[in-house]
DNA sequence: CGGCATTTTCGACTTAAGTCGAAGAACCAA
DNA sequence: TTGGTTCTTCGACTTAAGTCGAAAATGCCG
């Protein structure tokens, strides 16, 4: 087996370096990844082949919510994920273990106690919440549905969903996708038919209930 | 009082940290204080006479919502607040420079924009709020009060909006109402003007965001 | 009653959204 | 390499959305 490897995902440049700093003196024999956007996140993860462990920041532009955590999920079933966020709230964490996290840590956490919980987690430990047990199981059914079809849906589809829910039109979209206004409106139908609506209120709408799950910040 | 200063107030050590480094590297003339919760930021207010900036988390320990901002607003009026959080939304930073902040940083913003908004303010400037720009991907919202917009809508309006939110067709809409549909989209361009938005998709976002305001900052 | 503001309504027109079919590209297994 | 599958791309076409101006309808105050 050669190098392995651990992606550190996190928007903020400078929490980014920081936790860079954490596992870098916890895991000197690993490689460091970074992205900072899903993009980024989305390249590494189907280019790299010795993944320990993901440092997911649950704030990623690009990201709607638990989106991209569901995302890496379907595409890297045997990655463990730990996420990581200001927002440490009861409810928020339960949420990030019930769409598959291995642990949650906030950034609120000392140096020590992050270094403790990757180490847990790359030995194997699940579920890891600081504060709060393991049970309660998530009446979120609708937004669970929604989440695993984000999951399904294909590296494109997804940042075509995600400007969706920024409200951008389909030829900002195409823009910054460079291409054409036609091929934005194609992937639009795709991600309808995977939603189950039928218009692009209503599949803004579907996504709105995870990105609200994830901008509870108070 | 020859030397100036400029306070950061954040709980979050790690944060605190990599703001204190931007900061310094940025006002290397300028003495640094740091305060980790609220009764050091009480106590740092009243001691020092050369504050010229003060780098203030929305969430700090010891305080509830803005009150940290409004305390600080009554004990030191001259000296203008960057507001600082994770939470960035439209609405949060609307209240926060409603409640006296001279800008507002998202906690995700890059170095050179935290330096560029912290050198504006420190040269007069005020409502500031970089995240709201409509560029690519802070192209959101306008900072409007979405609650206060709801009620300026008329009877008619408002159901129409209440339809909207349902992902109806304005054909169906129509129907309900036992209008043309040309009435319902004259209706549905008021709305968007009241709400500050250009298009059906940002409206419904907009619209959407209530069920989560309600729960913050209580 | 006669103005005056607001609301509601709508038609004509422009722009954006959405569907359908299909072609090229990338990938994987045989 | 070959054949199949999935992903990505796009053009042509149909439908929905959105804007503008303006006419009725409503309500209110003197």
């Amino acid at each position: 087996m050669s190098r392995r490897s651990i992606l550190i995902a996190d928007d903020h440049p400078l929490f980014r370096a920081a936790l860079e700093q954490v596992v870098a003196s916890a895991f000197p024999q690993h490689r460091l990844l970074l992205a900072a956007n899903v993009a980024e996140l989305q390249q590494a993860a189907q280019t790299e082949q010795g993944l320990d462990l993901l440092l997911l920041d649950l704030h990623m532009p690009g990201a709607l919510g638990f989106s991209a955590l569901c995302w890496v999920g379907g595409q890297l079933p045997e990655v463990p994920v730990v996420m990581v966020s200001a927002n440490a709230q009861p409810d928020t964490v339960r949420r990030a273990l019930d769409h598959g996290a291995a642990a949650f840590l906030s950034k609120s956490a000392g140096i020590e106690e992050m270094q403790r919980c990757m180490e847990a987690v790359m030995a194997g430990a699940r579920g890891l919440h600081p504060g709060l047990s393991v049970g309660q199981k998530g009446a979120r059914l609708q937004a669970l549905d929604v989440a695993d079809t984000l999951s399904s849906l294909t590296p494109q589809q997804f940042r075509v969903a995600s400007m969706l829910v920024e409200g951008l039109l389909n030829k900002q979209i195409a823009g910054h996708l460079e291409v054409k206004e036609a091929t934005v409106k194609a992937h639009m139908t795709e991600i309808f038919r995977k939603l189950g609506v039928h218009s692009r209120t209503q599949a803004v709408l579907a996504l709105a209930s995870l990105s609200v799950e994830a901008s509870e910040d108070a």
